[in-house]
DNA sequence: CGAATTTGACCTGA
DNA sequence: TCAGGTCAAATTCG
């Protein structure tokens, strides 16, 4: 399989968090480091230059753990289920026979599932985005100690915007959340400081991306999207995996222009999607 | 009192 | 058939 990058199950990823955590600690501190260098010092190239590198490896490093730990799974292409834009919308009759009931009742349940036309997962240990949620549903997940909560964007009614994001607690790590965003936004609520005001400041720590029409430029450049996740990464540095073009993408919040740097495996760190 | 969250019902897709 | 996703009434919150 020469079109996704093996990532590992974050069961998996777990497996190795000690050393992923270790890794991503000291790729922060660097960027943290950067951070000041540039933004107030507003010089030496060449120190910034050797930041830079260290978050690269650092990240690398990581990304080089994850995938040994990792598997040909279905994470996957599970978050890029194929969307399939004409998948069954009209209610067939069989189901108009089992709507009846809830006919009479009320309308819950009649709806259509979603098919995801981007998906990007991140794992942090705080869930605001700068993004307004609304909380949508709770459910318990087979098998997982924690429940899985559904939110979608608090603009869907008045701006339309159909982003919606699923929060789980990690396995073995209460502290650490699961995030995977669904869809991009399409409001124009970037950086409401009160948008999720029960979260502390953000530092998510790693993300994924699975863009099933990754294939399609205009959405490696899509605007909400990368604003979408600028926000996420508010306050630190954040890691994104296109999946699809396994292209590696080190970004940080101040958009440095950062130079192309090549990894193992071929693959590319690249900051200009968000430049 | 309006907005947000909770919760159980119901539907979809594998 | 059932796990997971969504809906919306009920409840809670500010």
């Amino acid at each position: 399989m020469d079109t996704l990058y093996p990532w590992p199950e974050p069961e998996t990823l777990s497996s190795n968090k000690k050393r992923v955590i270790q890794k991503l600690v000291e790729g922060q501190q660097c960027a943290t480091e950067l951070q000041v260098i540039v933004l107030h010092n507003n010089k030496p190239p060449q120190q910034a230059e050797e930041l830079v590198q260290k978050i690269l490896w650092s990240f690398n490093q990581t990304l080089s753990m994850l995938a040994e730990a990792g598997h040909h799974d279905e994470v996957i292409s599970q978050n890029q289920a194929t969307c399939n834009d004409d998948c069954k919308s009209q209610d067939s009759s069989e189901s108009s026979k089992r709507s009846l009931s809830a006919f009479v009742k009320d309308k819950r349940g009649c709806y259509k599932r979603k098919r995801f036309a981007q998906t990007k997962i991140v794992v942090s240990d705080k869930i605001e985005d700068g993004h307004a949620w609304r909380k949508y549903g709770q459910k318990n997940i087979l098998h997982s100690k924690h429940p899985r909560s559904y939110f979608r964007c608090s603009h869907k009614h008045d701006q339309g915007c159909s982003a919606i994001k699923q929060v789980q607690r990690m396995e073995d790590d209460a502290q650490m959340y699961h995030i995977t965003y669904i869809g991009t936004h399409t409001c124009r609520d970037q950086y409401s400081s009160m948008a999720t005001p029960r979260i502390d400041s953000p530092s998510p720590i790693l993300k994924l991306e699975s863009e099933e029409q990754a294939t399609t430029p205009s959405d490696v450049t899509d605007l909400d999207s990368m604003t979408m996740w600028t926000d996420v990464m508010m306050g630190g540095v954040g890691f994104e995996i296109d999946v699809v073009s396994n292209m590696y993408s080190c970004t940080e919040i101040t958009c440095l222009d950062l130079e192309p740097v090549e990894l193992e495996n071929g693959l590319l760190f690249d900051d200009t999607d968000f430049a």
